[in-house]
DNA sequence: CTGAAAGCGCTTACAG
DNA sequence: CTGAAAGCGCTTACAG
């Protein structure tokens, strides 16, 4: 078991100074060339690498990313630490990941802690919670005290900072376009709660495509849902009664449950039932039949929000502040055998 | 932009010493009441909260876990994740995870990077590449730094630490004897390339299971592919054939992919073709028809990796490095839709 | 060309 | 009861 070597030791086996050993490792031409090769050979042959913690104390910064996020088993949140983790990595920093599970609490203790020192600045998706709660003086704190955030998907317009999201109303209106255009017209919309900020501007998008066509928007359509399992009930309701011919679904979950309910109840997808879903993940894909998805790239938005954060981190100029942008990410349709 | 404050600040402000400071903030009866007391109002007000950097170079332990996995997106390993977090957040540790993307490079530079300071120890799971190789230099020379690992899931007996696992060979046994008890005679087995140390265990089951219940192996119907879409061909024909009766295969999307070819040519799942699938993840769950899996509980996995690592990195008693356990994690079949 | 000193932010054994 | 000093592992401006 040999420890790791530092650089006093080093200085103590060859008997020169810290200072002469720290310079000559760093290539400085201050020392001798004899001595520097000295050094560099010993080093190298004891493996030395210099300690980061004490690198990061001296240099006040940790080259390192954190990122909070409500959930990690879930395709779209581990793609968008794909797309950080890619960016982070060519650029020389290492990702610290905390899960708030979707509770306030703990995305205020993860970040208070994440705070003191651990990072150089945030990548953050708020937890349903906080949404709900509107509750963000944890985000301005660490901003405030000059620590860089950036939100992305769940965010915020009460907080200033860069932020990076897809046009979800856009998205939204488009994929019911799409349906509108294959001549279905009871276009029913299921979602979540409405204080998720994304659950909200898709229904927004859902009802102004409605409008656009001149189809009368009708409350009943639109189902809300907190948890998959009363989805099916209120669901299957309103395909026996044969008021629907398609559903727009917000996530890739309720889609597939529904066109499963459709399936009991002898309904075929998509002749009598077309389904589209909001993000594209691993289920859509290998569902039966396929699902027709909005495809929103989390790891473009990964890679975009690593981007912003690096470039403000390394942008000396502490630029004004004011500056931030909101970057939005494109999204596009992905037919698959869902509709038709 | 009120920067976070610093000992030394407050020791200025108050006009005391810093170790004053330090000790009124940890609340050492060696400090006197009342300067005690306005030591701690002023910290408090002014939000102090020590610097996790500094802490760490002082006491030369991190309180971070250090996590490696060949990748994220990938249900199995998001769950594993979960787990690790759940544990090490009770005990005071956060985590910082890093991708091998199944490289070997990566692999050796992410662990050198967080070796160097940066974490207290390892929670690993093998790249593919890296059991290719073989090569193990750069785990055993942390190791011998003195720094604990433990690996999961894809491990090497050829490396001394702790590990934990699940009995796949006994799994892979399991359920190809539930196949057989089903009445199925002419079993498949669709796995990955060898090298990979689990893919190479679940067929030793199978075979053993075979053999106990005085079925013939033949040779032809493993099938061993690399990706995907090749799967598809091998499989069809052998379905066509009706050379099989039942398929075991050695992750999800092999199921899946099997399961949807068979559809196409005609047969019925599971009346035709049995189906079970190695790793219980979101695929099975919402397939159609949904497929019996034999699960493997990465929550689990995770929060035992997390609590030996825990463990060690507090038990003082520098254990004599040879009393490192393997961990065996049950499963369970899940029977789904996919066998009868 | 080499080294002593100061400092990053903290803790703690030791004096006074 | 309070503080100066040493130290965690490193870097760098400054002397010599």
């Amino acid at each position: 078991m040999k420890k790791k070597v530092t650089l006093k030791q080093i200085a103590k086996e060859l008997d020169v100074s810290i200072s002469t050993v720290s310079k000559s490792l760093r290539n400085s031409l201050e020392i001798g060339e004899e001595t520097r090769l000295k050094v560099q050979a010993f080093a190298k042959f004891y493996n030395y690498k210099p300690n980061n913690i004490a690198l990061s104390l001296k240099n006040r910064k940790t080259k390192t990313i954190g990122i909070i996020i409500p959930e990690i088993v879930h395709y779209f949140f581990s793609t968008v630490i794909n797309g950080i983790e890619q960016i982070a990595n060519e650029k020389g920093y290492s990702v610290i990941i905390c899960l708030s599970n979707d509770s306030f609490d703990k995305e205020v203790l993860n970040m208070e802690m994440l705070a003191n020192g651990s990072i150089d600045g945030f990548i953050m998706s708020l937890s349903k919670e906080t949404q709900y709660k509107a509750d963000f003086h944890h985000i301005t704190e660490v901003i405030n005290q000059g620590m860089p955030v950036v939100m992305f998907d769940r965010i915020t317009n009460e907080v200033l900072c860069d932020k990076v999201i897809i046009d979800d109303k856009t998205a939204a209106y488009e994929a019911v376009q799409s349906l509108i255009d294959k001549g279905r017209k009871k276009i029913a919309l299921v979602t979540t709660v409405d204080y998720v900020s994304v659950g909200k501007l898709r229904t927004d998008g859902y009802i102004k495509a409605l409008l656009d066509n001149g189809i009368p928007f009708n409350e009943n359509l639109i189902i809300k849902i907190e948890d998959v399992d009363t989805c099916e009930i209120t669901i299957g309701k309103l395909m026996e009664d044969k008021a629907i011919d398609a559903v727009f679904a917000v996530n890739e979950l309720f889609a597939v449950t529904i066109i499963k309910t459709a399936h009991k109840i002898g309904l075929k997808v998509p002749d009598d039932l077309a389904v589209i879903a909001f993000t594209d993940g691993i289920i859509s894909k290998y569902s039966t039949p396929t699902i027709t998805t909005v495809s929103q790239s989390g790891s473009k938005m990964g890679k975009k929000a690593a981007k912003m954060l690096i470039d403000r981190l390394e942008s000396e100029e502490e630029d004004g502040e004011e500056n931030y942008k909101t970057e939005v990410i494109e999204t596009h349709l992905i037919e698959r055998e869902s509709t038709n």
